[in-house]
DNA sequence: TAAGATTTGTGCGTATGTATT
DNA sequence: TAATACATACGCACAAATCTT
């Protein structure tokens, strides 16, 4: 079973998206310059609305995760976290 | 008369708005740490919907020109686009 | 060339929760 | 007790660009 919203949980479900889709991405299930979920993808996914699934998207790009190419896709970036340190 | 949204114009009315501000922050009618206009002042003064009122201000948020403090209110920051170089 | 599907961008309406005044 | 203001979330619609068939 893949995670579900938990709407009583102190965190807004946008991140608790978001969350999943930086474990995806740190696991290595989501590589650099691929495709992250698409909206639609993310709301059949999570069963939220497409503010909700935006709003993740938007959060995970304020974070550095990932790029956006307006009607293309969201990609994830070559850094997350907003370019911490050097390596 | 002041300006109202241009909806064939190339820029969004969210950036028409923002621009409004802008001018006014130029222009020291919005002195640093005052209170730009609410969402709804904005709603009322373009006649556009919350969303749009609120992008306009997440888009100056994110110029630099103005910072939000959450349950309070977004305020003239010190200042605008993305802290220039000195003076 | 054309049609259709996909994906993001933008806009509107509404509701609830929380904090401040 | 309101009124105000923001954050979050739900719904819906259409446009524009891209990709596929």
């Amino acid at each position: 079973m893949s995670p579900t919203i938990d709407y009583d949980a102190p965190t807004p479900p946008y991140q608790q998206i978001a969350a999943e889709v930086i474990r995806d991405i740190k696991a290595g299930v989501l590589a650099v310059d691929r495709p992250i979920p698409s909206e639609s993808a993310l709301i059949q996914r999570w069963g939220v609305a497409r503010d909700t699934a935006r709003r993740a998207v938007r959060h995970l790009r304020e974070l550095g995760y990932v790029y956006t190419v307006p009607q293309r896709g969201t990609y994830v970036a070559e850094r997350g976290e907003d370019e911490r340190q050097a390596d």
